[in-house]
DNA sequence: CTCGATGCAAACAATTTGCAGGAGC
DNA sequence: GCTCCTGCAAATTGTTTGCATCGAG
């Protein structure tokens, strides 16, 4: 599952059709802000980013096209804390660090940290997801998007 | 910090008070649930637990009980979907194992993941705490608590 | 008595849902 | 015209808060 960034309208469209969903304006207008760049938003924030570039999309719009984009995996839900989910367009492997000064989310990708060995003491089980979530403060940042 | 569990309640006002919380009736039975083993309980939980055995706790106090009990380092907030905060009464470094079809959380001892290597690359960073969630099948338990 | 803790009910915030009107085929 | 989508507002859920009462020392 390839995932491209920087997408127009039109091929956003396109890939909202081959994950079944019908693209509608405001689904197209979604899709979009999260395709120009890998990141992490919550729906509120989704809400106020669409409806300053765009016309008119409401809550409930924001909220049902989220969830449905998230079942169709198109977006990741990720929930750090309880009061708010956050949409994150990197669907694929990766960790997170957050900072905790500023708040900022910031992708690690999967191969940056290397395990040795994951045993799971005590239980033998099929692994469906393993997820990293690293929280400190940032002292100096490279090439890496928030 | 060594953490004990399966004590009496007096032991527990005991702890409460080490942690600058005042031992009243309900805070003990409410961390005297927790004492008993490591677990892992929504508020929800514990307010019908409480109520089953105990006389009669209101939401608001097992809520404002929870969120002290956080504060002061009883126990750990653990969020793993935006529904319900869960608490856990293992405060020491430890990871999830989350069962995908019965829900349950099982610990990983911090020491059971071996990490040969820890590099955030991109950022360099002061870590606060590294969390490691897994999600999947429980196929064979052994001698671990849920 | 005094102060903090409790419990009730009301308040809240994030998210979901019911339903009438609309858009696109 | 049918069907699905949208948007409003109302409903829901988990959690917090205001405030009067209660209880321990």
């Amino acid at each position: 599952m390839k995932q491209l960034f920087g997408l127009g309208k039109r091929e956003i469209g396109e890939l909202l059709r081959k994950k079944g969903i019908n693209p509608t304006t405001q689904r197209v207008e979604v899709a979009y802000l999260f395709m120009q760049k890998p990141q992490h938003l919550s729906a509120e924030e989704v809400f106020h980013k669409i409806n300053k570039e765009y016309e008119q999309v409401s809550q409930a719009t924001i909220y049902n096209t989220l969830r449905l984009f998230v079942e169709k995996g198109v977006l990741r839900e990720l929930v750090f804390s309880s009061d708010r989910i956050i949409y994150d367009s990197n669907i694929g492997p990766h960790h997170h660090f957050i900072d905790i000064e500023s708040g900022k989310i910031y992708d690690i990708p999967a191969d940056a940290l290397s395990f040795s060995n994951v045993a799971i003491s005590g239980i033998e089980a099929d692994i469906e997801e393993i997820s990293l979530l690293i929280r400190g403060k940032v002292r100096r940042q490279k090439a890496v998007h928030a």
